[in-house]
DNA sequence: AATTTTCCCGCAAACGATTGCAGTAACTAT
DNA sequence: ATAGTTACTGCAATCGTTTGCGGGAAAATT
């Protein structure tokens, strides 16, 4: 289906001169005769004319685009970062295309390959759940195309990354949770080779370490962030011949998830099980009870990212740098046991 | 900061030859010596050849992209029909641009005309909260660019639509908490300029008229999504002399809020108030009570849209066609009061 | 009146690909 | 040996812009 689309020719064919011309006087350059320029406006306005976006960017090769990759976008955490990120962006003179892997690798690999192809300018992005050999990203540092990774990022990857300290974080969830009485503490983490996962796992086990209680690797389960297999994850636990009085779970969606299931069972919260989670996504609020989960600082990763990545667009050889920003523990009824003071 | 990127030319020069010769070589075209073909794919492959999408595009005028334009990207109802928009755009051998709009008409405008500079073939659009008037996409009407619109949509503007029917799906909802006992019913709205909010308000009105019920317009309120408006909206229902005994909310970002404020003033539901909402997000199972919610057909909203899309973008001028896609009420505990048989 | 300056505009190359057409060499057929 | 194929490859135009350079006419200066 053929567009209406004006070209600058047609401007000039019509009133006689030539493109370069027309082009000058549409972008306000000088040397070009008032009456010239308010002809040319004139028709250009009357035909609608719009610069194609494609031709220009191929002159300049550059695109003032970057291209951001994400695992899903009906991901809130996800989602909040990508406004951010956008907002930004746009402040720079930057637009954004987004795109999604579904936490698939091959889509991760084609969906950067398309985004270089299109000549992006840079780079954002978190790693999918599948990914665990890197060199599709190795491809890009070759290049020399300007990369960021944020939030789910690899330690075998030396480039600039925006992160939390999920170490920390996870350790002081676990520690409030053992401030507030829990003996027998669980955690519930996503997929085995999941970095961010692993790391909030550390963090708990750092905790019980500190703390002086026991670890079972029972109480600590490996899922997929689905409803199905968090539920079940919870169900499991509970099945144990000891179930814990203390959960962690490192993210919001498995700790909605076991809410649920633990509900499902009659058991009270935090009473006979407390729980933390991850994200504090704004449903943590709505709950009842109400969920305690890490904050995670989203408008700053957003901005750190594209604050990077401009950095690295502008400078010929950049050093990677790791932005580590601060988590915030939210505390709320999940966690709120009772604490029977000992004296 | 300059990228490594190989071109063609380059490779080329390289090998003593053509560019033509080593295009055609790449694409597996006829006519080119074996040895020639092999001599440019090594190098091709050492160089990491990646052709440019610009210039193909440019040349081709032909970008095989489309933009999708949504209010934003969390809310749970519009990332989901992205994924299915995104899926069926994939399976036809497009790819998609998603821009949001914050619900501004001025991001609206821009975003379009940025998308429209960029030569996307087609443009799936959800309207934005903001939005009251439409040169912008009567503008793309007459220049003969594809666009379908979903969900948020105009009465004004007489081009291919996939909507659900949402009159009948709030007389529906109302028609059920009518039947569950309720008497006095009020209706949690949106914007005033919203087509969806008002059609639905009308499907709440055309409820009652039914049933016999009085229809008080303090019973019907309009907010903007938001979490705060909409507690403040759901408290002055409870503050009015005789509050309502059954609320239907237009959308589970209100209907979550809704519940969270009737729970804060410890009224019951569903026996006090009774709640049907809107959209059937996911976490309608998480809140206890359960909330009841009108399924919208996301899957098939995102595939239908594409279709239309691609039907437009393949035929020269096709008639605008308007797809009204079924919903469904899903029964949960925000609803279900017992009903006193009468006799 | 001759020269310089100013003002305005066009030519042509460039960005990186694709493609119709033409041309050369080698090979086959007569 | 000559004509006719066949098999490759290159030239040059094209897509829609931008931009350095040069040139001609008018205006200003001497």
């Amino acid at each position: 289906m053929k567009t209406n689309t004006t070209t600058i020719k047609e401007i000039a064919i019509l009133l006689g001169i030539s493109t370069s011309t027309v082009s000058r006087a549409l972008r306000g350059l000088p040397d070009i005769k008032p009456e010239t320029r308010n002809a040319v406006a004139r028709v250009a306005e009357e035909l609608d004319y719009q610069p194609n976006q494609l031709a220009k960017n191929l002159l300049k090769s550059s695109t003032k685009t970057i291209g951001v990759v994400v695992p899903g976008l009906n991901y809130y955490f996800f989602s909040s970062v990508l406004i951010s990120i956008e907002e930004a962006a746009l402040q720079a003179g930057y637009s954004v295309i987004i795109c999604q892997t579904h936490e698939s690798y091959l889509r991760e690999v084609n969906q950067i390959e398309n985004l270089v192809n299109s000549r992006v300018e840079g780079l954002i992005i978190s790693l999918a759940r599948d990914t665990t050999h890197y060199e599709h990203i190795e491809k890009l540092i070759r290049k020399k195309i300007p990369v960021v990774l944020f939030d789910r990022h690899s330690k075998e990857l030396n480039i600039s990354k925006v992160i939390v300290d999920n170490i920390k974080a996870a350790f002081e969830a676990t520690e409030h949770l053992i401030q507030r009485g829990c003996k027998r503490l669980a955690c519930l983490a996503g997929p085995l080779n999941l970095l961010i996962s692993n790391e909030r796992v550390q963090g708990f086990k750092n905790a019980l370490e500190k703390y002086n209680l026991p670890f079972y690797s029972e109480y600590v389960s490996h899922g997929d962030f689905s409803k199905q297999h968090s539920m079940l994850q919870a169900f499991n636990l509970m099945n144990l011949p000891n179930p814990p009085d203390g959960i962690l779970t490192i993210s919001d969606r498995i700790g909605f998830a076991t809410l649920h299931a633990l509900k499902q069972r009659g058991i009270k919260i935090p009473e006979d099980i407390a729980m933390v989670s991850f994200n504090n996504e704004p449903f943590c609020n709505y709950f009842t009870p109400s969920v305690s989960s890490v904050s995670q600082p989203i408008q700053e990763m957003g901005k750190e990212a594209v604050n990077l990545l401009l950095k690295q667009i502008k400078n010929e050889n950049p050093i990677p740098e790791t932005i580590m920003l601060k988590t915030q523990l939210v505390v709320r009824e999940s966690s709120m046991r009772k604490v029977e003071e000992n004296g």
